[in-house]
DNA sequence: AATGAATGAGTATTCATTCAT
DNA sequence: CATGAATGAATACTCATTCAT
């Protein structure tokens, strides 16, 4: 009645899990994705996963979490490591790090959110908590030292920092909605970070 | 435990069940949404909403088509019926109606393809041709009048449309995401469109 | 990828479930009985038993109630009716009645409760509240008229009325246990009923 | 989180994992205990419990018969090593004996019986056999003593022994149910035993 | 002897869909 | 047209049991 075969044993575990469970979220979103699935892909059985998330929630908990967070850390701590120009880090690392977020994994998370964050408040809690309104934070932050630092005028800027990211956040709705449509995201964020230090810089109110 | 029995056995039915239908998918999306729901809210039994809508997909794409369609044949319409200069025009009908789209039914939409568009191509291509596509189509269109008027010089604008309704979409997914928080979408908007009017005014290349 | 098949269609399809149900506690109890048994038992899909019942422990918890209430009416009502002396009440309609329990379905019912209970407070509360507690009032009151009477005189068993029906519990349970053995339970039942008379008749305390 | 370390690799082994498994079952019954927790109570990896215990179902079986034969064994010998009259006996060691059940680990036993037995055969005949059939007998075997000895005259009580051991059950049961209802169960059973001590005593047939 | 990571068969429950009435 | 009783495939989760270490 039993055949096992087994023969990994590790504290990778986890990652690869929730590796797994990435890439069957991204393929068929959350409600769609069956638990054996993931299992599957992750190369373990169905009670293996429940050995280690109590849950598919606590399951889709994870990924969001373990996705996301390293990567505004990393940001956080490049704007204040940096000694760049207010203009200079905005057209050199934010950019760079910027651009590389709509092809990038964070697309799913956020499909992830939308279908479903209505249903998991507290995820979309953590969610703005560690990432959104410290990624703004971040930005005001940076924007207020150049005015600071006398290279940009006062302006809406510092109290809608919305205007810097929405053309990353526009681009990855955009690929995920239409997969088949051309958008060139880099040249519309770049755009937008002209506009907008051209309007920072300029002389007039 | 009530129901008004008072049916005037219109045919005006389908509309009636597509409402209640964007009413539970905005509440729940579409899957976690039960049909059953979706006949009750209509005051209407399971077997009838099945007489008009072959399966809950087939409910889900007459929801898209019937919602979105309308609002983009208006504007589009009004664009070609105004006499008004460019800047006016997109100062004054056009700023007017996209701010009312973030908190209209059409996010309601956004989210939905967003969660279900991978396993709905038809839809998404429906939704791309018939909105999308077209919605950019007429905002070139406007922007082109207003250089070949002189309103406008040559700009990045007219090969990116995407920067004008940028703000509106950015304001849709936020709103969805995070309903707690405050967002000053009407300022967001008409932030954008300062910005590009001045870009497009502007002297220098 | 479906070939329904159904006919029928009633009110009087819980009680065909409990029926099975019963039938499937009592020979698997409760926690090795599947919802699929009870189903095809009662020749009912299993969507439908979820219709009527919204969990296993529901129609537990139903079959427990519907079993074991009228009994006890029953008994209460016919003490209340009749004009017999005390002592030809417990050796005619009493003894008759109480010889039934030991064979009928109540059996089952206190296999489930014993085994069930600590997962059930309410169940077991409802059963002694309606089943046991009444029962035993219902004893108490007949033993008083008959001290009232001057049939009895004033003894232990107005307090312990236990005793009376001690060998029915005690027949249950051997029947249940033992079912291979023989028990002849109604000379049991009816001996301690002569213990208790002639205890209760006697002259000396 | 902090377990003893300073298991002396005993041999008592078994003896402290039927213990942690009668634990187990008293608060969850058999179906809903899991072998995980008798490990955990038992202080000892799953694994070395399958190593004592071949299946769950196994270790049921021992905790069954480690924990009743020593008590009838008991019973049976302190009647036969006894010089008491056959009263003196019921009314002094029996007695005694008789009222320490109903509080005893051997409810458990019989909760576990009535829940489980239909299922293990072997173990209701081995209970039968080791316990039932055996303390009968030995009861048996004390009324005729009493008779032969012209204590008692002949009575039903020699053929329905069942009578004496009644309120035993009867309190087990009572408790095992009624968790929150008190029952002077030691008073039952003295007061069952006077009527059949007048019984078997008395004069008249 | 001892561990606990790993397995997978088993089960309650849901819900889109159908069809007798 | 209209109903809602009836179906059954689909799926999350559990737990006894095994076996590499």
């Amino acid at each position: 009645m039993a055949k096992p075969r087994f023969r990994r044993r590790k504290e990778a575990r986890p990652q690869e899990i929730t590796a797994a469970a990435l890439a069957a979220f991204a393929e068929n979103g959350y409600a769609a994705t069956r638990v054996d699935d993931v299992a599957r892909r992750a190369g373990v059985s169905k009670g293996l996963l429940y050995l280690y998330f109590k849950t598919k929630e606590e399951l889709f908990k994870a990924v969001v979490r373990g996705l996301v967070v390293p990567r505004i850390d990393a940001l956080t701590a490049s704007v204040e490591a940096s000694d760049l120009s207010a203009e200079e880090f905005l057209r050199g690392p934010f950019l760079d790090f910027v651009k590389t977020i709509p092809g990038s994994p964070v697309s799913v998370v956020i499909r992830l959110l939308i279908a479903e964050g209505p249903k998991h408040p507290d995820l979309v809690k953590f969610y703005w908590d560690n990432v959104v309104s410290r990624g703004l934070q971040t930005i005001t932050g940076l924007v207020e030292r150049g005015v600071e630092r006398g290279e940009f005028r006062p302006s809406v800027v510092s109290e809608l920092p919305h205007l810097i990211v929405m053309p990353v956040v526009f681009s990855m709705v955009f690929k995920l909605l239409f997969v088949q449509q051309e958008l060139d995201s880099d040249r519309l964020i770049e755009t937008q970070i002209d506009l907008l230090l051209d309007h920072m810089k300029g002389a007039a109110a």
